[in-house]
DNA sequence: GGGCTGACGTGGC
DNA sequence: CGCCACGCCAGCC
């Protein structure tokens, strides 16, 4: 068959939990990296849509934002979680990537 | 099936 | 740094 799986969210929650599952306390990923790491590069708001979904306090899911830096809406305890791990977030409210991106090894 | 939505990304200004 | 237009695509009505 060369049929290619439908992508939806089912297929693809399994693994964003498990690349979520693995960021290091004090480092931070963006839905697009996530994305491409479960290889679907092109499907950025699916990840968000499944972290939306996310079952809190199980996954480390304040470590995941966009790609600016940008914390997740209607997630009001991000900052807190993340600053309380040493991450410093700027006064617009961002998360430098540069210093805190997860550069997988 | 058609149109809209959104925890997105990138590039331009 | 901010805003915006585009491209993108599954989910939802």
């Amino acid at each position: 068959m060369h049929w290619a799986k439908k992508t939806n969210e089912e297929s693809l929650r399994e693994t964003v939990y498990e690349i979520v599952a693995q960021i290091p306390q004090g480092r931070v990923l963006t839905y697009g990296a996530i994305a491409r790491l479960a290889g679907y590069p092109n499907h950025s708001r699916l990840v968000g849509r499944i972290m939306r979904g996310a079952p809190d306090g199980q996954l480390p899911c304040h470590r995941v934002m966009s790609s600016s830096g940008r914390l997740a809406p209607h997630f009001p305890a991000q900052a807190n979680l993340l600053m309380a791990e040493g991450i410093e977030i700027t006064k617009t409210g961002k998360v430098p990537l540069k210093q805190y991106l997860w550069q997988i090894e």
